[in-house]
DNA sequence: CCAAGTTACGAGTCACGTAAGGATT
DNA sequence: AATCCTTACGTGACTCGTAACTTGG
């Protein structure tokens, strides 16, 4: 009786969108429509599940609305995915569009241009700079062809940022991680630090900058996040941390040369932080000047 | 102009019935539409994605269509877990439904079911004999609880069968592969063999026993399948391995007690038969007591 | 009492079915 | 010639928007 009709994307879209914005209303003009179709759309999806899936007033997810909209939301990003990889069959892009996240060894990317430059200069490209989920979402619509996307992960485990299989990821760079302090810090002067040691330091987080949930997934004792900076600007954050604020997990390059900021080398655990390649998994979208050059440059098989 | 609508779920589902019956009235049977309505909904696919995705007569995928196909199953079988994971939230099932591929540690399961049976005789059990793609389906869609699936792989290699993350897959058990040959065969006496030193041997294939893409992966030099069993009984594919139809891959277990049918130890490439076992991944879900048992049972980590 | 979501109802659209048309074997 | 897909067209269902209603802060 209940399957007379199936969920349907649209259905789920407004999910999103209401989750999203926190409110009917936003969606609605989010996604052109009234705030009524979006209650009706809403009210179906619930009718067809045959449970609550947001609270109203405030408008939050239910644990059913959240493991729903997880699932819709790898569903539309896998739809995404498809579009951008028929769009793209026997289409050879001349120019070619990356994003990079900031701390994605820009080094690298450098490198690679200059070198791509040399070698070819009538090679086009337009440069990005994103946060990893925005990389994602970017390379899966189509809107960028390759994306350097950076976390935090254990020695040769790769970054969990989409699905096994649904974009081509490959590893490019692993760089060992510091704990950036204030060169006053009364623990400056270690060698190598745990993050044990710095159980109940303040820490300054800044999800923009380096995806740390790979840290918080092994459960650190008592990791106390005290400021979050939700800018993407590499010398903002460095300040931040300069002046004392908290500490900081990041790539140890990103502190050479720095007279008020010390990184000390992390000892336990052993984290390090990984710089990936991402592109469809279609010859044509994987094998552009700017991958190539890439891969040929990695520094890990 | 082209974005007036979206792709819809409806003409997804269309499209995969199409291609699966490889016909546009029989998907229509199967759906419960006119045939008619088919053809406009791969239509509305067709113009909306701008190309081809079914040749007609014959009714064969395009390259895009294949591709999308591809996607698509994945997006229903995820949209399939999300209704189960639902519907499971909160109900913990007392009793337990099983799903088990032929090969699949029978042994193990046997054990498993004959201690459960042992510590709590109230907890009814019903088992059903699946091939490994409906397992998966089964477990997505909530039909049965758990499955125990087998297939080749690398050593420490998981079974690729869904998308990591959609559901919770936790190894079981691995055992050797040894080559199935007739006792008469010429390289019978071996004491272990290479796949390529059967190059041009005939095999026979078994797709609903043993899942061998991962074999096929390895691109073994001129594989060639003279007979495909596409049944699921194991002793008549022993018979005709021993009636010298051509040799099959199995694990070590399947021969021994045979005296027609004789196992070689496969040497290279390096490959073993794995058991996984598959739940949904919620903690209801894979807390039950037959996901209990045979997790303890496992033999790896 | 106001902001925000729900419900009732009417209108327009969109998708389905019927039936005729075409292509391929 | 038969089978099977496409296209044209009419009708019906469905979903959207308007507007009145309700609820919670």
């Amino acid at each position: 009786m209940s399957d007379t009709d199936a969920v349907e994307l649209r259905d789920l879209r407004a999910l999103l969108a209401v989750l999203r914005c926190e409110s009917f209303t936003g969606a609605a003009e989010e996604l052109g429509y009234t705030q009524s179709a979006i209650s009706q759309q809403v009210a179906a999806l619930e009718a067809e599940l045959g449970q609550r899936l947001v609270e109203r007033r405030p408008v939050r997810p239910t644990a059913a609305g959240r493991r729903l909209a997880d699932h819709a939301t790898r569903v539309l990003l896998r739809l995404d995915v498809a579009r951008s990889e028929l769009g793209r069959l026997g289409h050879g892009p001349s120019d070619v569009r990356v994003a990079a996240c900031p701390l994605a060894s820009p080094q690298l990317l450098a490198a690679c241009l200059g070198a791509l430059r040399a070698s070819d200069p009538y090679v086009r490209v337009t440069l990005r700079s994103l946060d990893a989920a925005s990389a994602v979402r970017a390379v899966a619509s189509g809107a960028v062809d390759v994306a350097l996307v950076d976390g935090i992960a254990g020695p040769n485990e790769p970054l969990h940022l989409v699905d096994a299989g649904l974009l081509a990821s490959t590893a490019l760079a692993e760089t060992p991680l510091v704990v950036a302090l204030s060169a006053e810090h009364p623990l400056a002067c270690h060698a190598r630090l745990s993050l044990d040691s710095l159980a109940d330091a303040p820490w300054v987080s800044a999800p923009a900058l380096v995806d740390q949930r790979a840290v918080e997934r092994r459960r650190i004792a008592a990791w106390h996040e005290s400021l979050r900076y939700e800018g993407g600007d590499l010398s903002t954050l460095l300040e931040l941390v300069g002046a004392g604020l908290g500490a900081a997990l990041l790539p140890a390059w990103c502190c050479r040369g720095d007279r008020v900021v010390v990184g000390i080398p992390l000892g336990e655990p052993r984290l390090v932080h990984r710089t990936e390649l991402l592109t469809l998994r279609t010859a044509e979208a994987s094998d552009n000047p700017v991958a190539r050059e890439l891969r040929a440059r990695a520094t890990l098989s």
